[in-house]
DNA sequence: TTAATGATGACGATAGCG
DNA sequence: CGCTATCGTCATCATTAA
């Protein structure tokens, strides 16, 4: 249901501009389950204001929350906001839980639904084996000894194993430590203790709320009857639209859509843009969207822009009305963007547009076993169709352009920064290698696509805007502001790789900055405290850019593509803690 | 001489679509 | 079912630095 125009399911106009509708999209919409239907279906818990009381209320109790600790959350704080009512629900069971018995939030580990999620265990289970520890009350010593040991504070470890049970494992106990964590952070603004876990980077800390809640409702499912996976899917499946052009791309006036309706406590300032890509593994975008205020996303192929495809998820809140792209327009071929290669193109390869730009490049092998295959059938006038196919699938699927007779070779980093809107020498010098340069490049922002969506704060902030730019990489989001004419006064920028903050500190004294940069080491550092220093620094941010880590997420990684709770990947839950926090914090920066 | 860094190539699965 | 695309990881070797 990636579908961009499930966003017209209610009628609140808030920019009552003409409305350009598109047949396509339209009949798509159709054959898609509204929002309400969703949450009807209790997939989510979103912000919607359900008509009924006790959906709600059902909802949260089938999740394993005692139904008075619901109810009494639910009347003081009514029931509109349930992410708000699932924090609270977690902080008041958290100080309850010491005069409570054992509760089951987690289903039971025997279920063969349970059983199911077991890719998260395998995958980042350490040295810990749960059939190595006997069930008694020595197991929950010695997993309570293990939590304290990791570094989480002994009344946490108590809680949650009380939360969760004896049974649960410990992977389970330290997300539900993580969840708490995140949670009393966001609910106390004011600086809470910071030496709160260990300093280690072993695991993620960081688990959704949406595991519990999905398992939770697994469970309630499962008891009456076992369905194979696949029937029944949960509305996780994706549809991503195609075309995939988003609310528009230039160069198709006729795929523009003008006008959207965001949920209430989504809408900026300050504004947010958050990327990923688009082909991750079931739910992942559903979870994205509903940690983000239910903004649906924007699924947009760079393949529009430039002459590499790059299909990805853009969630923001930003105005999607008057977007014009940077110029020039880049070529939009391989062959208008290298013109040398037409020499060696052959008639037989169709390719228009390279595939995704990826960390890696192709082998040598793979060039040279390409030039072999062509050479044993050199006397045709054309390769053989198997010849052919196996070339082309080869092409394709390393991205080799034809740069002598019989011989592809992958891209260089110069024309992969090209392809990717950046000048020319972007990541080049600063002692990086050439392999890191290919990687930073391969992580990065396609900058004509972003600069298109933020194309719309330029007549908004004519006077520069402070930027909070978090997973920043090389600085695609700075860069493709500032071509926009977007002045940059105060720019945070948070980067874990030293080079490419190299890159971005060398391109912003190049470039004449008049603001402020600042850089930051790491995301986990950037708490309520710091953030609030910065704030008052700088009076607040304007907009909050990230694409957090995705490998976890893309398709090309056979080792640990284990979705949002891998350990890279789930530092999304760091953008929506800041960008949570950023936007708390907002209305005292005025 | 060893240690650190850079470069190389082999390694499938998932999910959407017709 | 067949077709296609996919911001990657890891061990290992080569090279450079200490």
């Amino acid at each position: 249901m990636g579908d961009d125009s499930s966003l017209e399911s209610d009628n609140f106009d808030w920019n009552t501009d003409d409305e350009l509708e598109i047949e396509s999209f339209n009949s798509l919409s159709s054959t898609v389950p509204s929002r309400q239907t969703i949450t009807a279906a209790s997939v989510e818990a979103s912000s919607f204001a359900g008509p009924s009381n006790t959906k709600v209320l059902d909802h949260f109790i089938s999740m394993g929350f005692p139904g008075e600790v619901v109810s009494k959350v639910i009347q003081e704080y009514g029931e509109e906001d349930e992410d708000k009512l699932l924090e609270e629900i977690l902080t008041y069971s958290a100080l309850e839980s010491s005069s409570q018995q054992h509760q089951q939030v987690e289903p039971d580990p025997t279920s063969s639904e349970y059983a199911g999620s077991s890719w998260d265990d395998l995958s980042d289970g350490d040295s810990f084996s749960d059939e190595e520890m006997p069930k008694s009350v020595s197991r929950n010593d010695d997993t309570l000894l293990s939590l304290v040991n990791m570094g989480f504070k002994e009344e946490e470890a108590l809680m949650a194993i009380e939360r969760l049970g004896l049974d649960s494992s410990l992977d389970d106990l330290v997300d539900f430590i993580g969840v708490a964590q995140l949670v009393k952070e966001e609910d106390s603004l004011l600086p809470p203790e910071d030496k709160q876990q260990c300093s280690g980077h072993s695991k993620p800390r960081k688990r959704s709320l949406y595991e519990y809640e999905v398992l939770g409702k697994k469970k309630r499912k499962v008891s009456d009857k076992r369905t194979p996976c696949e029937e029944e899917d949960d509305g996780q499946t994706l549809n991503l639209p195609n075309p995939m052009m988003g609310f528009g791309v230039p160069n198709e006036p006729k795929s523009i859509i003008t006008h959207r309706t965001l949920p209430e406590n989504a809408i900026g300032p300050p504004y947010f843009y958050y990327e990923n890509v688009a082909l991750t593994p079931k739910g992942v975008w559903q979870t994205i969207s509903r940690f983000l205020y239910d903004v649906q996303p924007e699924y947009v192929d760079s393949k529009y822009f430039c002459a590499a495809a790059r299909k990805r998820g853009y969630v923001h809140n930003l105005p999607i009305a008057n977007r014009f792209p940077l110029l020039p327009l880049p070529p939009r071929t391989i062959l208008d963007a290298f013109p040398l290669l037409r020499k060696w193109w052959p008639s037989w390869d169709p390719r228009k547009n390279l595939n995704c730009l990826q960390t890696v490049h192709g082998s040598a092998q793979t060039t040279d076993r390409i030039r072999k295959k062509l050479e044993s059938c050199e006397e045709f006038e054309e390769p053989s169709e198997s010849v052919k196919k196996y070339v082309l699938e080869q092409c394709r699927k390393w991205n080799l352009v034809w740069v002598g007779k019989n011989k592809v070779a992958p891209l260089e980093p110069d024309e992969v920064e090209m392809l990717l809107g950046f000048p020319r020498n972007h990541t080049r010098g600063g002692g990086i290698s050439r392999t890191d340069r290919f990687k930073s490049l391969g992580n990065s922002f396609q900058v004509d696509t972003v600069a298109y969506h933020l194309s719309v704060l330029k007549e908004m902030y004519p006077n520069g805007i402070n930027l909070l730019s978090l997973f920043s990489g090389i600085g695609g989001a700075e860069v493709a502001l500032h071509r926009l004419g977007v002045p940059l006064n105060n720019v945070v920028s948070v980067e874990k790789s030293e080079v490419n903050r190299n890159i971005v500190r060398s391109w912003w004294e190049q470039t004449n900055q008049k603001g402020n940069l600042i850089d930051i080491d790491d995301v986990q550092q950037l708490d309520a405290e710091r953030l609030e220093q910065l704030m008052s620094a700088c009076g607040g941010f304007d907009l909050v850019v990230g694409g957090s880590p995705c490998n976890n997420l893309a398709g090309s990684n056979r080792v640990s593509r284990i979705g949002l709770e891998g350990t890279e990947s789930a530092l999304f839950y760091d953008y929506f803690r800041i960008l949570d926090l950023v936007k708390a914090m907002a209305p005292r920066f005025q």
